[in-house]
DNA sequence: CCCTACTGCGGCAAAATTACGCAGATGAAC
DNA sequence: GTTCATCTGCGTAATTTTGCCGCAGTAGGG
């Protein structure tokens, strides 16, 4: 409603991540697919170009540095209505997908992510019909390994405690050190034995 | 009045899952903590039960045979609008749980879990009270959390694999000899009281 | 200011996990 | 019978992870 600088009809895609490199890759890679991007690297300059630029879509890292990208999606929907948030993250796990789309993200995806699938995911279903009838994903023919599925749980604990790393610790019944250095370390993936 | 069995107020909770053992038991653990449970392990029987008693609540497993238990979610929500759906799978993974969320679940976790989980699950942000502070004042809850979850992990898959423990291993994503070593030490210990 | 609690991190010994090899058993294929 | 693939149990040595200190900085309540 108010004054943006869009000249053309297209509006721009806002990358927020707190990782400049990261930044700096995925803007060259969205631009040359035709992309007009903005970026951010903290939640208040995002917050202030989503309200000039009114993009139409959002790669939000989920961590940003201390603050935290789930914050954001309410946010940015509350000032462009209409902007497709895709959530992005290196510390994927189960339990912060489910928050992130209960707030309204659009999509979330792990990285390492090639740009490709940034794309897709940011077009999905937008272009008209939705097709969500027949669009199941499987579920996967292996159960989690070991390792993921302790992530996930600890997520879970994590999300649980608001975050609070001495009170997970306690809860899962581990040394808070543990927990610490566990956390540090980016999950595993999905597949067993899959390279990434 | 007429067509359900609900005499009192209470609106019973509908779990649905192919594996009659899990049913069974799950049954048995939610209705030993006030919730009366109904269950179908196919989606023309939930589908059926759904219409006919209006549960409040739903425990869904995401694989259903052949079937996809994904396609329920907006059914149960158009045949009962204020249901709450908590998928439960064995097979997690992020993207069925992005698409869990976005038909209208309201959480998804990962086998196995134990019973409180469930409840806890079932009921967070139920019932009035609730701002997304969490009321956890006691912590009796997962005292063993990370080590149980690991064995019940383990034997659920290893079961799965007909006892085969190279081929658990593999999709364990561990290697064989710590599964051995695993298996061969660890001296079950049962936690007294807890029905699940 | 004092006290409590959380956080991040360095270091070190103990424990667990891994990568390997080896030998025996089994069952299917030839 | 022989060959081949696979599973199994187990030992050993290299690596990694964990448990358990401690310390310093921050935040909030009394």
């Amino acid at each position: 409603m108010n004054e943006n600088s869009n000249s053309s009809n297209t509006r721009p895609l806002l990358l927020v991540d707190d990782d400049a490199t990261f930044v700096r890759v995925l803007d060259r890679a969205l631009t040359s697919r035709g992309f007009e991007v903005i970026s951010a690297t903290n939640l208040a300059d995002a917050r202030m170009l989503a309200r000039r630029q009114q993009p139409r879509y959002c790669v939000l890292d989920l961590k940003l540095g201390e603050e935290n990208g789930l914050r954001l999606i309410p946010e940015l929907h509350s000032l462009v209505p209409d902007m497709r948030v895709l959530l992005l993250t290196g510390y994927a796990s189960i339990a912060t997908a489910v928050e992130a789309i209960k707030r309204g993200a659009h999509d979330y995806l792990a990285k390492p992510v090639d740009a490709d699938a940034v794309v897709r995911a940011l077009l999905d279903g937008d272009g008209g019909s939705e097709s969500d009838d027949d669009d199941l994903p499987d579920a996967p023919e292996a159960p989690l390994a070991l390792r993921r599925l302790e992530w996930e749980h600890i997520q879970r604990v994590l999300t649980e405690c608001n975050g609070n790393i001495s009170e997970t610790a306690r809860r899962l019944g581990m040394h808070r050190r543990t927990l610490q250095r566990k956390l540090s370390k980016h999950p595993v993936r999905e597949r067993p034995g899959d390279g990434d």
